[in-house]
DNA sequence: GATGAATGAGACTTCATTCAT
DNA sequence: AATGAATGAAGTCTCATTCAT
């Protein structure tokens, strides 16, 4: 009796179900390792906690990530990303500038409050990603310096329109705005109570923009 | 003939001798310790460094503070007390809202530059001190609460007198306010280079304050 | 105005009155100690606790004793040494053996109910003297030979007379009387609940002695 | 033609296998810890010790006990566990009182002299297992009231049958007989010099028991 | 002589990382 | 590839002892 294998695939289509499977798993540790983080900061964090709650041995986030820092990293990135992709894909709509800002806001403070991520984790040393962790990683610094670049680009717009005031060198007004959307700043903006991510986004538009200017996003 | 007895310290001033070695000897250790946890961390400072940096035993710490932790504490609390008087001197002064807050700005960031202390270090969780300390502590917890209860009261002054946008809820305003004067705020405002202080409260104050309103400091 | 000095003390007179002062706070730290290593045991006691107690400074026990250790060693040798003399007083006296068993029996559990102190702590190792400690110190190696010695002299004379079974080596009777006469054994001894320093004597007499033999203390 | 699997190690049994390897790693750090206990007392052994004598880290040993007195307790109860399970073995035999009693110091004296363990380690503080330390943890404290137990009965019966003297308040006849049973009674009982544990079982016996009782052991 | 602040060796314990199975 | 037992560096904290005042 011979056994019928289910059609021999093609190496290059095993090779590519590993490379998914191999993929998954990641995502999985990081997905672990982000709630583990996040409810316990870095250092309290421990890779038994983030491979328990990922369902795999401890070992095994060894085989995906070199390190604890390299999994802090990796996870950073991944924000890094996403957020990039987002302000990339907002960047181009034919909006006002502060419309395009309060989408991203408004982007952010929703995944925040959904627990599902800290964005911009890394621009903030929340955690203790101290500076010289992220020197190190070139790969990430890439990432930010092109984050940094495409807010900084939407704020000059927003400057040269007139939306914002052209008096502030553009630095500090892309901190400022950093320091708003970053995770401490987050928390702080919670002390508020319970207020709706759209509201919250509404909000700090408005005081970061000249109270004067054009309305936006709500009553457009 | 009598005795001449030499100086007979009394006891008062005697106490009050070890006491004021005793507060220098804290305040050595303090000093170390905020240069190491600004340097490393909460987590990554060690004990050994700090000792070390103060030019002391490693015990000695122990002789002044119970724990680690209750190091990080002090620290925290004794630049709280020093912001809060600042801010109680400065609340008085018949001055705007507006000059007000900028002073307090010029003040923290004055600080900050001096590297003497990292005013504000405990609104934000960048060391790692994680809320549920500060909750531990009382006498934190009530300076904390204290500091926020004049940041609210002086701006809520701002809304009353129209320099603050009064349709923006108080406690955002004060945690938009108190994000840009913690550490990470100040990090990444420096982003933008070689800056003075006053140049930085200047532009920070006109990203506040809505840009038509009354004019302060700078041109008064 | 003259200070009248009271009368110039000889110099010998001095001398021995600041002997006197030294015995005296010699012996009020070893109340102290007795009192805290009876509490926590030679390790949880610390020489702070036992300075405090004693109403001096942590530098002054050193003044007497050299160590912790050594402080411990005077301790158990001053209890030796008391037994030994009590010992020494009653075994002369023209009673039957058992007689003097139980004036022995009776001193100690008295002695032990008062927490006066615990004699012939260190025949046991109850604190954690280890045989070692007691090894290097000739002192302490004689007082507890000697009092070996009287025990052992005076069971042996009770087996001559017959009031001891003297087919049993007379060590192994010694070592029985030591232990139940040692603090751990008394400890357990209490287990039997209230029960007067008298009736444990004539309890463990009866057991120790054979119920055939002559009468006792009780009974005349 | 079929294939022969590895012997497909059962689910169970790989679990047992483990199980065992576990519980003898666990064993050896029971043993080295034994060793090191008895040599120095609880305080002055170190874990490091510990692990170095049983060929293992340091921090295998927290692998396997959570603490250093959870080490102690372990070891312990260990012991009672066994001294309890040959008492109970003993306790049914048709022998009178007296034989089994002497059955009891032979296995406990035989099993001190092979060092492999010092029975009743618990009941007395010689390591400086202090009583709070016991009170915390129930397992302990039911073995150990349950060993009680087992003595107290047999003495009872001892205490019916004549053999032994029933004026004597039967805990004080426990607490004799258990201080007779400790390390440090028969660290003393060795004071004789050499002598096996047959004789002292003898000897032991011949004190406890009433002189003109039934013979024994010996003579049957 | 008395003091008690300072010392620093050393203890226990944690946990990221490795590696034999 | 996955596992998880083992490792051992490193950290916090204690406390006997010293010594300048």
């Amino acid at each position: 009796m011979t056994r019928n294998l289910p059609a021999a695939h093609s190496s290059s289509t095993m090779r590519s179900l590993k490379e998914r499977q191999r993929e998954e798993r990641a995502a999985l540790i990081l997905a672990a390792a982000q709630e583990v983080f996040t409810e316990r900061g870095y250092y309290d964090a421990s890779i038994d906690e983030i491979a328990a709650r990922a369902g795999i041995a401890k070992g095994t986030v060894y085989l995906h990530f070199a390190s604890k820092e390299d999994l802090l990293v990796a996870l950073v990135e991944q924000q890094i990303v996403g957020f990039l992709s987002f302000v990339d894909q907002i960047i181009g709509e034919p909006l006002t500038v502060r419309a395009r800002v309060e989408q991203i806001l408004l982007n952010v403070y929703t995944r925040m409050q959904e627990q599902r991520n800290q964005v911009l984790l890394e621009l903030n040393n929340r955690i203790g990603l101290t500076k010289s962790v992220i020197e190190k990683r070139e790969n990430l610094q890439a990432h930010i310096t092109q984050a940094m670049q495409r807010i900084t680009a939407l704020l000059e717009e927003g400057q040269r329109s007139g939306e914002l005031d052209s008096t502030v060198p553009t630095p500090l007004l892309v901190a400022t705005f950093v320091t708003l959307v970053s995770p401490s700043g987050y928390e702080l903006l919670l002390i508020s109570g319970q207020i709706s991510p759209a509201q919250l986004a509404a909000y700090v538009s408005r005081i970061f923009f000249p109270r004067l200017a054009a309305p936006s996003l709500q009553q457009a």
